[in-house]
DNA sequence: CGTCCACAGGAATGACGGGCGG
DNA sequence: CCGCCCGTCATTCCTGTGGACG
């Protein structure tokens, strides 16, 4: 391409950009994170987070909780929503209560998220240099001194106990009857059930001392939700209401999550607006569906170790399609020949069986068990993704990209 | 009906790297 | 800052096993 060329191409795509968008009027409100000012089909799990809570206003100590639910149930979007209600109370009424919100997964370690809990009561700490003690400290010291009542919500708490154990949460939970000044109420989020089977007893005594359980949505509920949302997020007449029907549906039937049905509306109405389509059809949201399941997997393929890759290579290239997948023993011979032509140590078998069985739980492939009586007994493994996505994930890798244009695989 | 193939997959052990406590 | 400990990845060695074949 020379570069007028490039040139004119850029100042379409640029004017493109900047055009006015056929399909949507704010896509924002499409997006996880964004909450709204009401939560269709919420009301209750609301108003009981917010009863449990409520005392804090007054200084009175307040339960402990545990909340748990599927993805995509609205415990993080109802726990933000209380949260910040009552922050602005408090606020209005000159309390003393400061909120926090750390999600666990995200912050990563106890330091992190005891690191976070100091900086909502405006308390700065360094990345790094300090121990978690240390950190702990200062935060039961700031809290005395300024006699609040933080409420902290973990969100995906279970992250945290399953990297570092539950001392945080204990050290945490015991420090009420260290202070004399100041309160801490936790509330921890989980969408794993057996996570309490982690918990010391002690520890899980005290967070749950309430408990609120978010049902999945129903499809109409789900509906509700996405009216209420596309409402801001479309323009009028851009999305008919069988196409929304269709997105709540899809959604429902995978346990009731309206985060993936938020995210095939939004996703749908991308493809629409690409194709420059002044409607969102039901078309779309099959071809959303596809792009989301797509893009997912993507990622998982090119955050695989090499040798596993190296693994599909082997079904990839796999001489004869017609049968139905390679026993172990042909795998593992042509993924050793794979490794010379690539230059890598191959693994033992026992290794490669182990990789396999992570690629079979990730489905991406399948790998059944068969046995061929005196010909022994072995598993038969058959890719289980579109030749394309693998395509798209390993071109993507620069060490495969490489090996394919020296025509070396093929 | 026993054998024996071609693996499955558990247990023990080692190399390595990174984070944590002192 | 250093040593220690822990988790991860990989190897070695091992026992277990469904069923066609003789």
């Amino acid at each position: 391409m020379d570069t007028s060329n490039l040139k004119d191409c850029l100042d379409s795509l640029f004017e493109r950009f900047m055009a006015e968008s056929s399909i949507f009027i704010n896509k924002d409100v499409l997006s996880h994170d964004f909450i709204p000012e009401v939560l269709p089909h919420r009301e209750k799990e609301i108003f009981r987070l917010a009863s449990i809570l409520a005392p804090s206003l007054k200084g009175e100590k307040c339960s402990n909780l545990f909340i748990y639910g599927k993805t995509g149930t609205g415990k993080t979007a109802v726990s933000k929503y209380v949260l910040a209600r009552l922050e602005k109370k408090s606020l209005k009424l000159q309390g003393r209560v400061k909120v926090c919100y750390v999600n666990c997964r995200l912050a990563g370690t106890e330091y992190r998220v005891t690191a976070s809990l100091c900086s909502a009561l405006s308390l700065q700490i360094p990345f790094t240099g300090l121990s978690t003690a240390e950190v702990l400290n200062r935060l039961f010291k700031r809290l005395s001194q300024l006699g609040v009542y933080l409420v902290v919500v973990l969100d995906e708490v279970d992250e945290l106990v399953k990297g570092y154990g539950d001392r945080l949460l204990y050290e945490l939970t015991r420090s009420n009857s260290l202070l004399s000044k100041g309160k801490i109420s936790l509330v921890g989020i989980s969408n794993d059930l057996y996570f309490k089977e982690l918990l010391d007893p002690r520890v899980l005594s005290s967070l749950s001392e309430e408990e609120i359980v978010f049902k999945p949505y129903t499809a109409s509920q789900i509906k509700d939700i996405l009216l209420q949302r596309a409402k801001m997020a479309f323009k009028p007449g851009s999305l008919p209401l069988s196409t929304l029907n269709l997105c709540a549906a899809l959604a429902a039937s995978e346990h009731g999550d309206a985060r993936r049905a938020l995210d095939l509306l939004r996703v749908a109405g991308e493809i629409a607006e690409r194709e420059g389509a002044t409607k969102v059809e039901e078309r779309h949201v099959h071809e959303a569906q596809r792009k989301i399941e797509h893009d997912r997997t993507v990622e998982v393929l090119a955050s695989l170790p090499l040798h596993s890759k190296i693994l599909l290579a082997v079904l990839y290239f796999n001489g004869k399609p017609k049968l139905k997948g390679l026993t172990t023993g042909e795998l593992y011979e042509g993924y050793v020949s794979l490794c010379r032509k690539a230059q890598v140590e191959p693994l033992t078998h026992r290794r490669v069986s182990g990789l396999l069985s992570e690629l079979d739980m990730l489905g991406v492939v399948e790998a059944r068990l068969v046995s061929l009586g005196r010909y022994g007994r072995t598993k038969k493994i058959q890719l289980k993704i579109p030749k394309k996505t693998l395509e798209k994930a390993f071109l993507e890798d620069v060490y495969f990209a490489s090996l394919t244009e020296n025509g070396e695989l093929a």
